[in-house]
DNA sequence: AATAAAATTTAGACAAATCTAAAAAAATAT
DNA sequence: ATATTTTTTTAGATTTGTCTAAATTTTATT
């Protein structure tokens, strides 16, 4: 048996899933944008996916994904970076270049295979981006892994690793009493420099560089 | 950049060029039902392929891949052998179970990515049906890699491998004069029991049960 | 509330890959 | 050598996903 939907529709319910993630609402227009498509296109799809039931759709008053459409939005997006982990894990590639591969070994329709690679990869909980994963029921673990220049302003996080593990930094963290487990927040960031004031409960703001908020590695709930 | 080339006619290069290898000959018929559809669909794609300069092709008169052709052809083959291979090796899937996800991943289209899986594989000269990978410009290791139920009649082959690892089938074999690096071929395979009888130089013929031959694993140029 | 602007949808077209039915060419048999 | 059968090709249709241009609906502006 082949794919149970074509790459195409695939793509379109993953950047609606996305939008609604982030906008909470979903136009034909922002659809056509993130997928560098003409609006006439989207609505075109919109009415196919309606009819396959994957989504809830009235024409002129909007749409969004029902269930069914957001579980298989979250099987891509669950083998889009079960992939990009994989390439740069296991085949060494910048995270930065991974993005066009995983785009297509997104649509390798086989479930057993990508459950069988997310096993073989020891069950990942972020892609290289820090971007949760969700597990082979589609259920995301919260936890976000970035590193200090991609934390967003105002979250609480808590260190998890150290990029460069050279004497030189931890020992520049030591000073600021920034160590694994620390508990912190972003509170501002320095678009002159790239530097970043962090805030430690108990403790007054310390700034650190861009150099080294790129070597500190965060998680935190999203 | 997409793939060069649809996946649809990557297959029928595919397909081609199997049928080239085995018959020396091919025909419309044979490609539409080595490919599970219609001559008239063949004939359309002959004449995008012929367009498209992969192919050579006078109507009634025969067709056969091009240079050109026969190089995509082997790229195809050769990502479906490395991916397979690392379903088997990586994802321990049975050998028999792998070849309908590899139809799939055969059209991921970078070739950095599969120089790169080819590289973090080893370089594997065989995948796990014993079928050669061509390398990164497209040439044929020659050596296959069988078990001795699949090695040919009177094709001469040396012993690369045993599957089973006990004290019992080494004994065995010890007594027949097979150990690694034996050379050696199939004289007759008797159908009643699958029970092989072997020749080895200088030595008067030998026979072996389906139980070992499936366990003794041999190479020999193709 | 009427009008202008923006967003969305429809109508009709096109390319890729496939199909069926019929025609044409080649191979085979008498 | 002619007739029959088989193979191959053409003609025209279909499906999926896309497009442009025009029409429609909604939203914003005065």
């Amino acid at each position: 048996m082949g794919p149970k939907y074509s790459s195409s529709r695939e793509n379109y319910l993953k950047a609606i899933f996305h939008l609604q993630e982030v906008h909470g609402t979903v136009t034909t227009n922002d659809v056509a944008s993130e997928m560098q498509t003409r609006p006439a296109s989207v609505t075109d799809m919109l009415k196919k996916l309606k009819a396959q039931k994957l989504l809830l759709y009235e024409k002129y008053k909007g749409f969004k994904l029902n269930t069914e459409g957001r579980k298989v939005a979250l099987q891509i997006i669950r083998k889009h970076r079960l992939w990009e982990y994989f390439l740069v894990e296991k085949l060494r590639f910048g995270w930065d270049e991974v993005h066009e591969m995983a785009e297509e070994l997104e649509h390798i329709s086989s479930k057993k295979l990508i459950d069988r690679l997310d096993e073989f990869l020891g069950f990942p909980k972020t892609d290289p981006h820090g971007d949760p994963i969700p597990d082979s029921q589609g259920r995301w673990t919260l936890t976000r892994q970035v590193d200090l220049l991609n934390l967003p302003v105002n979250q609480q996080a808590e260190v998890s690793g150290i990029g460069d593990q050279s004497a030189e930094i931890l020992e520049l963290l030591n000073h600021k009493h920034i160590a694994l487990g620390t508990r912190l927040e972003v509170k501002k960031k320095f678009a002159f420099d790239n530097s970043i004031e962090l805030k430690i409960k108990n403790q007054s703001p310390v700034t650190i560089s861009e150099h080294v908020a790129k070597n500190v590695f965060v998680k935190y709930d999203d």
